[in-house]
Formats: structure tokens, C-alpha cells, sequence
DNA sequence: GGGTCTTGTTGATGCAGATCAAATAGCCCG
DNA sequence: CGGGCTATTTGATCTGCATCAACAAGACCC
């Protein structure tokens, strides 16, 4: 592990508050791992054994079941994933694949369970990133079951504007495929979606999106703090909505 | 808040930890409450001022957006929710309203989050519940964007089985029109969902659920531990799920 | 520069599930 | 017991989205 790294996971809520002492040992605990694109790093069904941390690329979790596939959530440096699986001690709910090339750490799940046992503090920033994980899920899920599909992709473009500090235009952190299958429809229907957008307020070029009405957007995405989380203020912002937003995490 | 409920309180595993002295001093300042049968007792939106337990009724959790409504949740007693809410000290995601006239005790989230900075042990527990939580809401997203309607209906069938000790036969616990949003689709459509089980090993009589051919209905259901949680052993059984199980807890 | 491989778009068609409408079946309550 | 609820079922129809198929557009790679 890189002597540059650690300064960057301390930043990260969920270790910034725990005792010096308590982050050294855990950071010595810990491995760090290039993988190459494509590479199936956490396969679901498995103990969970390490917390994983992604400093460098772009890391995608998803869950299958028969011969059906569904990416779950995009997580882009810096930020943790699959903390439950690791408090829990349980099997890993989701599968965990690189899309590019990227940089990750790893820390025994052991390790982290006897550490917030003993460092109050860390038990505490342990709590609020969970209940930030399952507040996010929990938005997630709602607008899986209330927007349809038009909406989802409508309120996606809100939300990544607002991310991008309210910009007329950006760049889709990701490819479409596999936007499509956060948004639960076939890239076929996002292809639609999108082109069906151009009539209120939505231009496209290749990966750039350009907001050329407002009002006309939210007035089919119907955004909702409740629903698309809160605004873009850093203080409060949901680690897990930055990470579809494809955001580097500012370092305030 | 009757002299019974505090042992009843105890045994739950996010209260069963910690010194008796901070679980004496949380129940000092809880309020008891009684409400009717279709009171909605939270609004998504407000801000989370107290942590909800169920002693006796049904509270159903669920969400809107525009016009449309969809249940996320059914909790029944004993049994805590919006947790994450209390402890975010944020909006609440959710809505809540009773099913049935059902008694409620609210705890102070300043309490709440007072606590479990002084007591270790409610911490940890506090993380675990939190972890429990994660992980049920994520089962639920993953069954509904890889199962389609008539795989959720079974798989639930199967859930509800298991729940009931492998029993062949079962009584839903929540009338189907509230089922049915809870999975995700409409009254009409769980109706027709059922019927068409009725080939594959389900009889139904009213409320009551009658499995002929448990083999031919896991065949559609797919069964999987990664989407319907863990066995029916009490100690790993994650409380959320079954809250839709309608159990009630074993004080084991 | 011309394969080839993958991603994205477009079109045609099919189907799962929603919606609308009406008939039953329970259920509560006087 | 009968009347007025509301929940559920059934039928008919519609439509959003998936599927299948074909093509275009890059990206990569000798």
C-alpha cells in the first residue's frame, strides 16, 4: 500500500473520527491490489472476508440469479463497499467486477470488527455509513417501484446535473449498458428513453448529456429529495449517490 | 408504557446488550402510544424525532410520489423501525400507517443517538441492526429487478413457508392488496400471479396458502439465500424479513 | 487501413403486466 | 338477517418495456 494512500482513506467519514492509534493498526492489516478491467473480484454467496476500498478506477456491484444479471450500484474512488457483508460476517450479497483497471484496498473484516468494538468513535462513523448504505438502498428501491422507466432516466440526469454543481451539461460516468441495468431496463430501453427525452429539455451527444431545459426535464422526473437524496452540498451527501454519479469525492 | 413491555423491549437484539442502566434511562424517556387502524402515524418528509417499536398490531411502511404509492415494508411486533432515519437525524424516507389498531412506543432519537455514544455494547448492537436492515433492502431490490411478477409471488410463497417451519400450508399475514404492492405489482395482477401457480404445486382457499408440490413451485420460485435471506433459524434470522413474514418473534 | 469486436441505435414484434370495468365474495354492523 | 361496505376475482383491452434482428459507429489491433 502506498504511503499516499492513507491520508486519502482517512479523509473518508468512516475512518476520519477513529483514534490515530486505531487507523494505523488497521491500515497495517491491510493489502492493496491492482486488478485489471473485467476482473470478477468479490463473487456473491461468499464469506465476506475483507472490507474493500477502492483508491484508483471504477468498481461495479452487481447480483445475479439464474441466468439474470443486475449491477446494484457503481463505486468510484474514494469510497468503501460491501461494509455490511463484513459486519455481518455473512455471505456477500453482491458480486463485485472491475470496469477499468483500478487500484483496491483490502482490510480483514476481522480487523474492522474488533476495531469498533474498541474505538467508540469508529463505532459511531460505522453507524452513520450504514445508515447512510441503507437510506440509499431504500431510495434506490423507491424509485425502482414508483417512476417508471422515463422517469428513472429523467430524474438520473437531474441528479447527475445537480451532482456536477448544477451543470447544463456532463459526461455519463459510465457506459449505457450499464446505466441501463442500474436504471433495471434493457439498453435498448434507455436508448429510447433518452431519445424520447429530446422533446423536454434533453440533447445528447455520445456520452455528453446537455440539459437544454430545466423545467421541462423536471417536469417528468418529478425529483424528490426523498427519492434522489439530498442536494450537492458535501457535508451532508450520501457517499453511495456520488457513486453512480461517477463523482470524485471532494477532499474538504 | 405498561410495566410488560420493558422486558419484552429487552429481548430485542438491538436493546438485549447493553447495560441495564442506559436501557433503563432510554425506556424513562419513551412514550407509549395507542393508535386506530389506518392512522398514518409518520410522514415521509418530517423530520425523525423518534424511534418506533410495535408491541401489538400491524404498521405498514411505505412511500409515495406523485399520485402513486407502493409499500416498502410490514412490521409487526416486537419490532423496531426507522432506525436509520433517528440516527441520520434526517427526513424520513417513509411513511408510516397502522394496518390494524396497534400500540406503539416512540423513544426519543436524541435519546437514541445520545446512547449509543456512552454505551459500547448498544453500539455495536446498533451496527448490527443497521447491517440487518442494509442487507434486507438490498434482497428486496435484487428480487425485483431480477425476478418478474409471477417468480416473486412464488418465491415469497416459499419464504412464507419456510418461515412457518416448512409448513405446507400458511395464512398470509397482510391482505393481498397490500401484498401486492409490496411485491411490486398490481392487486389485479398477484390475483392472476396465484392462479397461474395453481399448475405449479399452489392451492389457495382466502387467505389461506396450501403448497402441493413443493418442488414444482421452488422450479419457478428459484429459491436462493441471497434474495430470501437465511433459514428459518431464529438465530440468524433477520428480523426485517420477517417482518413481512408476520411472525411473531420467538422470545428464545 | 482494413478486419473484428464491442457498444449503441433503430425497427419490428411479442408479451407481461397495467388499466378499466364489472361481477363476487366477505365482512361489519345495525 | 339484510344492507352497505371493501377486498378480491375475472374479463377485456391497452401499453410499456422486453425481445429479436439488423445495422451503424467507434475502439482496438495487427
Amino acid at each position: 500500500m502506498r504511503d499516499e494512500d492513507k491520508p486519502e482513506i482517512r479523509k473518508l467519514a468512516l475512518f476520519r473520527d477513529m483514534s490515530p492509534d486505531n487507523f494505523e493498526t488497521l491500515m497495517q492489516a491491510a493489502y492493496a491490489h491492482a486488478f485489471p478491467a473485467q476482473l470478477e473480484m468479490i463473487r456473491q454467496g461468499e464469506p465476506a472476508d475483507f472490507l474493500h476500498i477502492v483508491m484508483e478506477g471504477t468498481v461495479e456491484l452487481f447480483s445475479g440469479w439464474r441466468d439474470r444479471e443486475t449491477t446494484m450500484a457503481v463505486v468510484r474512488p474514494v469510497s468503501t463497499f460491501i461494509l455490511a457483508a463484513c459486519i455481518k460476517d455473512a455471505p456477500y450479497l453482491m458480486s463485485a467486477r472491475t470496469v477499468e483497471k483500478s487500484r483496491i484496498i483490502m482490510i480483514p473484516a476481522k480487523d474492522l470488527r474488533a476495531t469498533f468494538r474498541l474505538d467508540p468513535e469508529f463505532a459511531v462513523s460505522t453507524i452513520t455509513e450504514l445508515a447512510n448504505c441503507y437510506r440509499s438502498v431504500v431510495r434506490h428501491a423507491k424509485g425502482l417501484k414508483l417512476r417508471n422507466s422515463k422517469e428513472r432516466v429523467a430524474a438520473y440526469i437531474c441528479r447527475q446535473s445537480r451532482l456536477a454543481g448544477n451543470a447544463a451539461s456532463f459526461i455519463l460516468p459510465v457506459e449505457k449498458r450499464l446505466l441501463a441495468s442500474y436504471l433495471g431496463m434493457t439498453p435498448e430501453n434507455l436508448s429510447r428513453a433518452i431519445k424520447s427525452l429530446q422533446s423536454d429539455g434533453v440533447a445528447v451527444d455520445g456520452m455528453r448529456i446537455i440539459i437544454t431545459d430545466l423545467k421541462a426535464l423536471e417536469a417528468i422526473a418529478g425529483p424528490d429529495a426523498l427519492i434522489d437524496g439530498p442536494g450537492t452540498e458535501m457535508p451532508g451527501v450520501n457517499l453511495a449517490d456520488m457513486q453512480m454519479a461517477g463523482m470524485q469525492r471532494k477532499t474538504n
